[in-house]
Formats: structure tokens, C-alpha cells, sequence
DNA sequence: CGATCTTACGGGATTCGTAAACATA
DNA sequence: TATGTTTACGAATCCCGTAAGATCG
């Protein structure tokens, strides 16, 4: 009463063959075996499906109706095991992420882009959203993993893959530049050009700089403003590493923070105990082996 | 790697329960039983469905992925099943059958409304034909089987249900109904009314008078034209026993043929070795063991 | 430490292949 | 009689249940 892809080959080949020599064959079954699989299929459906003779082989009006039946449900059953194959063997799939704006625009490009040439039939989805909202992605499942700092979640599951150090901002030829040794108070005593208070480039930024207060000018949602205020020469700022790109451009000079050194963790985070696909792990553990040989930020392995 | 209707079950009632305990029971089956089931699914598919803690179980992503399509399979598997169930019931099907336009018109009404009132879900399908129409109809499988006179024709099986006897039909107060025997010769003497030359009526009464040629005042394709000529009295004519209820009318007499006593085999006829459907089956025997009882054919039993 | 999943293992059912019996043209 | 299907039967495999082991909260 338990029909398995296995019998409905039996049936089409038989049905296809008219002899059961053959059609054994073909399976790969004793002629026996073969027999025995016909008939139990037909008591498992309660009817005939072939009439034979030691001469003839044809299907009777129920198995002429079963056929098309057979047809479909061995198709769907193969379909699925070969869609569950490719999904193991990365040749389809999807994977959705979720990371920090910078990191998606900083380093997910390249990251994504070498993905898709190794793996092309697996279609990305990358969420770029501040460190709340990965975490909450993250935990709804919304998406496989995040990239994002993280200060503390139980729930999740992290791991340390870059370390990324803010740079100081500011115009090409900025007194700060021909200092040998910037500090927070030179930093803190030109007008600063601010992110918005709900990032975590921000939040870093106040308690780095607690003791000695910057000076905020104003504040603003993107980077790419920021750069344009910068360039205005209306004050000095200071971005991670993940963002410089939006800053190099002739008009502005960029430098390492070293004394007040300020650094976020990136990390690799997903849901504790849950099993990534195959795709998703495969770009998770891309991205956690990333080498940062020629990179500004530096290079951890947890 | 061979995917059956057992094993999706197993998977949705856990995806369903999330527990595997109270999964294994609703299927009846021991906890580690259902386990086991559960890991051979996942390895056939090459994919983890289900992360499990002692405390937890839940669906990976690649089990939230095959849900919808077991879903789909197990009411396929299901569905196809059922409905070959309910063949091998009668409660579901099609006949398709041939009968001689008399056999057609006299006989199957009757037939065909019992059997329709007890497999009411089962679809009729009746074509009337003459004799060659209804073997060739046969043979190439286009119905489950005929009724029709047939010479000769090895390949197909026939079974005698009935014999249909001849009557001479002419006005009411025609000379020859006070007759007490009726003589072919007493019939040639009147303008006699026949049918066209392919029917098996016509062939029949040719054979039966080749000695005493009849008169022939016209021939006509249906029994009712014929009906229509006897009662203006044109002339006379000879039907079998199934076209009789066409020519009981006020204005016309007949009498059963004694004599000259004509007769026609009526057979069940199908192809030689080959089963029929369950629900053809049904008909087939229920015409084979007809009660003729009160009927103008006499009954046979093969 | 208690609830729950996994693994180990013996027994029973299923399925297989060989070979003999059976059937048809 | 030759070809081809079914049946008989022992062997291998698969699947189940019991019970012990492992693991998580």
C-alpha cells in the first residue's frame, strides 16, 4: 500500500518495454524480482495493470490510466531529491545576509562577487542595515547570518572576523594631517561632522571620546554626506576602515587613528544550534577564512 | 534514496509535532524507529531537516524548503491511490460500451439506468453501430466491449446473452394475422418493407428467404420510417424482437415469426484475454446474467 | 537529573536471486 | 517446443522495537 519511486520506475519501464526480460533488465532486477514488484504494485492499488501472456504484454485500461499518473509522481519525486542534490552540492540554493552599511558597501562587493562567480547558480540577498537590525534578521531567520558588531546577544552566535579601525577625515592640507602624533584634544578642537546618533560608528565615537568632548557641528544619516561637509572644509570626522572608500577623493586626506585608538569587532553572527544550507555555509565560512593581507583592517580568526 | 509515501508522512507529522515522541506515536511507530526513518530522509535528500536538541526541534532552512513539496508529494501519492481504490470500488471510473442500434434503443435503456443507480459515480458512455461498427470498436480498445451479433471473429471473445426473435409486424387487421400459420410464402406475397443492406436484420432475412424471394417495395435506414411505411399499409415487414417496441402502435399487429422462425444471437463481445476495469467488469457481468424472464428475448446462459 | 534524541543490536518482515514449474503461440 | 512469466525457496537486506547511551536545559 506504500508506493516508492522505485515501483513507479518498475511500472513505466514495463509499460514502456512490453516484456518483462527487458524491463528487468533495465532495472537492474531479476526477472523474478521484477515480477514480483509488478504484482504487488497492482494488489497495492487494487488493480490489474498489465495483461501478459508468456507472448504478450499490455497494459489494461487501468494501467493505461495509471500511466500518466505514474509519469507525474515519479517526475515530482525525482525533481525533489535532484533539487535537495543541488542545493547540497551548491548548484542552486539561496542565502540572504544582513550587514552594517559599511561592510555592505565596503566588503561585501568584492566578497559577493567572487561568491557568485564560484557558485552562479545561487541567488544572494544582502540586507544592509545598522547592527539592530541584522541582530533581528538574524533571529527571525529572516536571513542565514549577519555581519555586524554586536555587543551582547546570548541568542546569537558570534564570531570575530575582522577587526575594523576608524580613520581620522579631514581636508588635504588639515593642520591635523602635519602633526606627528594626533590626540583626542587636537581631534576635539575642530568643528566634528557627526553620523546620526542611532549608528554604531557614533555610539563608538561618544564613548571614545567621553573625557574630551568633540565638538559637533552637525550630524548627518550617510557617509557620502559626510564627505561633501568634509570637503566644504566645515569640519574634521572620523569613519571605520569599511567606509574610507567614500573618502578618497583628491580634496581630502585620511589618516590612521593612533592614539585614541578606536576599532569595532566585525562579526560572523547566526542562530545558536542552527544548521546554516549548504549554500549559506559555504559563504559563511568564505567569508570567515577571508584573508585581509592587503586590507585596512586587520585579520582575526576566532 | 528511494522516497515514499511513509517517509513524508513521517517527515510532516514531526515538522508538524516538533517533537519526536509524540511524531513517532501519532504514526505508530517506536520513538527510535522514527529516528531512524527521520536520518535516512535526510541523508536520501543530503540535507538536514531538522535541528534537534534534546529540548528542541525545529526545521533547518532546508527543511522549511522540502516542506511544501512533501506536502505536495504525500497528497499526490495519496490522491492516486485513492482513486484507484475507488475504481477497484466502483465508486469511480468509465465504461464505454457498443450496442446494435436495436440493442441500443430496446435493451441497454433499462440496463443502463439500473446500473447507473447503483454506481452513480461511475460515467457511461454507450455507441450505437452496426455489427462491423461494434467489432472494430472493440478491438481497437475504444470500448470495454459490444453487444452486437458477429459472425465470425476469432480475435475477439463472445459470450451468447440473448436471442432476439423475429416478428412480423403489419396493420392491425392485416390478412395475414388470421393466419394460424404463417409460411414465408404467405409473407412474399405482400410488398414486404426493408431495412437498408448494411444492417444485420437485412443480411439475416436475405439468408432466410433465399428461396422465397420477397417482394421488396422500398428499403429504409431507420425502423422508424419502416414503421411509419407498415402503418400506411405499403406492405410488411420483419424486425427482431429488441425494434419491436418501435411498431407497438394502435394501427399495427405483430406476431412472433414461427415458420420461417428467424432469429439473431445477441453476444457480449471483448477482446480476447484482456481484463476489463472494474467498473466494465460490473457491467459486463451485469448484462451476462440478465433475467429475460418477461422480456420477447428468450435468456442464455454461456 | 530528568526529559528526549541517538545508537546498538537481535528478531521479523520484505525483497532479492536462482531454479524449477507453468503457460502460450 | 521455444520463449517468457510465475511460483518456490533459501539468502541477503531492510526495518522495527527494546534497551542502553548520549546530550541538553
Amino acid at each position: 500500500m506504500n508506493i516508492n519511486s522505485h515501483d513507479l520506475q518498475v511500472f513505466l519501464t514495463l509499460a514502456q518495454e512490453k516484456n518483462f526480460t527487458r524491463a528487468a533488465a533495465r532495472c537492474g532486477l531479476s526477472q523474478s524480482a521484477f515480477s514480483t514488484r509488478i504484482s504487488s504494485l497492482e494488489h497495492a492499488l487494487g488493480a490489474k495493470l498489465f495483461d501478459r501472456t508468456t507472448r504478450r504484454v499490455e497494459l489494461t485500461p487501468d494501467g493505461e490510466e495509471f500511466e500518466p499518473f505514474a509519469h507525474q509522481l515519479h517526475a515530482d519525486l525525482s525533481d525533489v531529491v535532484q533539487i535537495f542534490r543541488d542545493r547540497a552540492a551548491r548548484r542552486r540554493g539561496r542565502v540572504a545576509i544582513a550587514a552594517l552599511p559599511s561592510v555592505s558597501a565596503g566588503w561585501m562587493p568584492k566578497v559577493l562577487s567572487q561568491f557568485a562567480k564560484r557558485h552562479p547558480e545561487i541567488q544572494l540577498s544582502l540586507t544592509d542595515g545598522i547592527a539592530e537590525t541584522c541582530a533581528s534578521l538574524v533571529r527571525s531567520g529572516e536571513v542565514d547570518f549577519g555581519l555586524s558588531t554586536l555587543d551582547d546577544a546570548e541568542d546569537l552566535d558570534k564570531q570575530l572576523v575582522a577587526i575594523d579601525h576608524f580613520h581620522l577625515v579631514c581636508g588635504k592640507n588639515h593642520a591635523l594631517l602635519t602633526k606627528k602624533k594626533i590626540t583626542a584634544a587636537d581631534i576635539a578642537s575642530f568643528p566634528f561632522i557627526h553620523l546620526t546618533r542611532n549608528s554604531s560608528v557614533r555610539r563608538l565615537l561618544d564613548a571614545a571620546f567621553d573625557r574630551v568632548k568633540l565638538k559637533p557641528y552637525l550630524e548627518a544619516n550617510y557617509m557620502a554626506t559626510l564627505a561633501g561637509m568634509v570637503e566644504a572644509d566645515l569640519g574634521v570626522t572620523i569613519v571605520p576602515s569599511l567606509s574610507l572608500h567614500q573618502f578618497i577623493r583628491p580634496t581630502l586626506g585620511t589618516r590612521v587613528l593612533q592614539t585614541p585608538r578606536i576599532s569595532r569587532p566585525i562579526y560572523l553572527i547566526r542562530r545558536r544550534g542552527r544548521t546554516l544550507s549548504a549554500a549559506a555555509d559555504t559563504l559563511f565560512n568564505q567569508i570567515r577564512l577571508t584573508d585581509f593581507e592587503n586590507s585596512p583592517m586587520r585579520r582575526r580568526r576566532s
